[in-house]
DNA sequence: GAACCCCCTTCACGCGACGTGAACGCCGGG
DNA sequence: CCCGGCGTTCACGTCGCGTGAAGGGGGTTC
């Protein structure tokens, strides 16, 4: 059962919603406010959200930013705002449509399962154990074995959420760009490589010598949880 | 350098995008129809494509079926059709997105991106295996039997694919010449030497005898699987 | 509204890997 | 015996990568 988070403070549109994609066999949570819905997610894992960017507590923005900071669910921006700048800010925040309002419920249906289509599912478990850290998926904290606690900021966060998920495969500096930085060429790599340097630094038991997070030169970066080998 | 895919039949629309995808440090391929569009897709290899519905040849729609055969390619809709139907139509056909015209060059270029951020490129890998190696295309390494991974850097791999793909056949010194480091003339072959060198030196089992990468003396080179028959 | 703080980004520098050219030794053929 | 092609080694310049430090922008707090 595919589940919908809908997040939305009109309760007209919600029931709208509700209604539409309940007849259409979705399971569907419903959320008036972005903490609700930024709970609510966690939580109950939706496979899609529809997210209205008009919320009475916090900016729309902010919860696809919450949301990117630890998941690739696809997000539809629904919104009545329609200048070129609102679309391009929720898009490059990591949404993955944006639908205005008024909509016809057939686009949004067929919009929302072309980010279904789209979406390949995480294959592995969101939480990661080494035998130096433990990633904790709820606080967004890794916890070493040695006791100290690390807080990872949001980039850090996306980068070794992305390179978590293709453990053992190579992640090139393009894919990378691509996906947290929607950089169309790799004009510049010095930015991933601060980044990395300060993954490790908080990650690494030896940040000059990578057991997890290893450098494949020229082509990008790979996680391992493999032996220590060189 | 990403790869972006233009199909319009409007030249004044095909020069607009291919000067500000260039712009952005795109590399831009455009064609004015269906045929066209596809065979440059299956020769070229985008990493997006911006497709106009409205072609001379062949319905839009069936550039999308002719994609969706063989590529998960993303495909944004560029139409000045803006009914519901239609959007349908592209969207469950396999489309990533649909903008109508007219439409903002900045929320097109947004919507690229977003389509870009969230396509995972397929690793379809063919590996070459033989006795005593095994090439392994996604992750741009070469595991020996003995246990021993090598890894090449990007030369000794130009090298390397350029001999498997042309397995059991001649490789002249100035076909390696002209595709590798675009010299027109044979003039120095001292550079090929030690590069072939290396290679052996990591893939050879005996690098002093090459199996695999064998020497066709005053011609060039040439790789095979074959026995190791003299 | 102003002072903070966090975090992204940019720049400079050192180091090691890689590509390149040249020199040398080996071998087979003329 | 000379000569040319090939494999190997070495030195040097360049580039990619890791690291430290500083700038600046957005959000939060009072």
């Amino acid at each position: 059962m595919t589940r919908v988070l809908v997040v939305d403070d009109d309760p007209a549109i919600r029931r709208t919603l509700l209604a539409n994609l309940e007849a259409r066999g979705y399971e569907v949570q419903v959320a008036a406010d972005g903490r609700t819905a930024l709970t609510l997610a966690a939580d109950r894992r939706p496979d899609v959200v529809l997210l209205d960017l008009g919320l009475p507590d916090i900016k729309g923005i902010s919860v696809v930013q919450g949301l990117r900071g630890w998941t690739d669910v696809p997000i539809v921006i629904l919104s009545a705002r329609e200048t070129e700048a609102d679309k391009v800010t929720a898009l490059d925040a990591g949404a993955d449509d944006y639908v205005t309002k008024p909509f016809g419920m057939n686009e949004l249906l067929a919009r929302l399962r072309a980010a279904l289509r789209r979406h390949q599912p995480s294959a592995a478990a969101p939480v990661v154990t080494t035998p130096d850290f433990e990633r904790d998926l709820a606080n967004r904290t890794v916890v070493r074995t040695d006791g100290t606690p690390s807080r990872l900021t949001p980039t850090e966060w996306q980068v070794v959420e992305f390179l978590v998920r293709h453990a053992d495969q190579l992640v090139t500096q393009r894919q990378l760009l691509a996906h947290i930085w929607s950089s169309p060429a790799e004009i510049d790599t010095s930015l991933m490589r601060v980044h990395m340097a300060h993954i490790r630094r908080k990650l690494e038991p030896d940040p000059a010598r990578p057991r997890y997070f290893r450098t494949d030169p020229h082509l990008g970066y790979r996680f391992t949880t493999g032996r220590p080998d060189d």
